[in-house]
DNA sequence: AATTCCTCCAACCGCAGGGGG
DNA sequence: ACCCCCTGCGGTTGGAGGAAT
């Protein structure tokens, strides 16, 4: 049934990002907070696509996000958690503060994948290599991986440092919904860096697939 | 020094789901 | 109950920069 373009193709710009566009919409933001992203580029004078500005803000702009490179930690927390969850990167990015689902696509891609190939391990179903070839093709990750745990390569069981085979890692995977986060009020100050990512460990951060979501009032 | 190849990451695209009218 | 709009997600692409030849 036609599904209507999401703007206005003819009068967006595309491809990266100027300073003046990161500058506008930065201050629209600080003033008005995040949401309503379709209408957001016309009121803040921008020629994007409204998803545009909202893949710009989440992955680029964001005042928490953490640059720079992923550390041991991150790696296996990724590792394990991708081995839950399988490709549920917005989940996985909700465990990692200050990390942006594209960003841990992109990490898993070209780091963690070739990693773990040249460990032996399959990166789809963290099986080992062998193993994987003579298991049937539509093995999942998640249960599938959880019984092949025990299979975790001696690098990979440094990211299953747990002694026993619980939840890999003792990672604990709460998985409740939780409220989404509070907005950024239009009036307070955003976060600075690493404020809000710093204070929370890890494992403290619910997955909560919605936390991104509906930041409308 | 010039060219080619490779890697990485920002950004785009299409789809699915949720919510409101 | 249905339709439409909006948002968010995951997969993919394109190009900039670095490494290799």
């Amino acid at each position: 049934m036609g599904r209507s373009p999401c703007c206005e193709k003819a009068h967006t710009n595309k491809g990266a990002w100027t300073k003046e566009e990161d500058q506008r919409l930065v201050a629209y933001i600080r003033a008005h907070g995040e949401g309503s992203w379709r209408s957001l580029p016309m009121a803040a004078g921008l020629q994007r696509c409204g998803k545009s500005c909202r893949l710009r803000w989440i992955n680029y702009l964001r005042p928490d996000l953490k640059r720079g490179n992923f550390t041991e930690e991150e790696d296996d927390l990724i590792i394990n958690l991708h081995g839950l969850l399988g490709n549920k990167w917005s989940v996985i990015a909700g465990r990692l503060p200050g990390r942006t689902d594209n960003e841990i696509k992109n990490y898993w891609n070209t780091h963690i994948k070739r990693k773990l190939l040249a460990r032996g391990i399959d990166a789809k179903t963290h099986r080992p290599l062998s193993v994987t070839a003579a298991a049937s093709p539509s093995s999942r990750p998640g249960q599938d991986q959880l019984a092949a745990r025990s299979s975790c390569s001696p690098e990979t069981s440094g990211a299953c440092h747990s002694s026993d085979d619980d939840d890999c890692g003792g990672i604990d995977l709460n998985l409740s919904i939780s409220p989404p986060r509070e907005p950024p009020s239009p009036s307070s100050s955003l976060p600075t860096t690493q404020e809000a990512a710093g204070s929370k460990t890890v494992v403290d951060v619910d997955v909560d697939a919605s936390s991104e979501k509906k930041t409308k009032p």
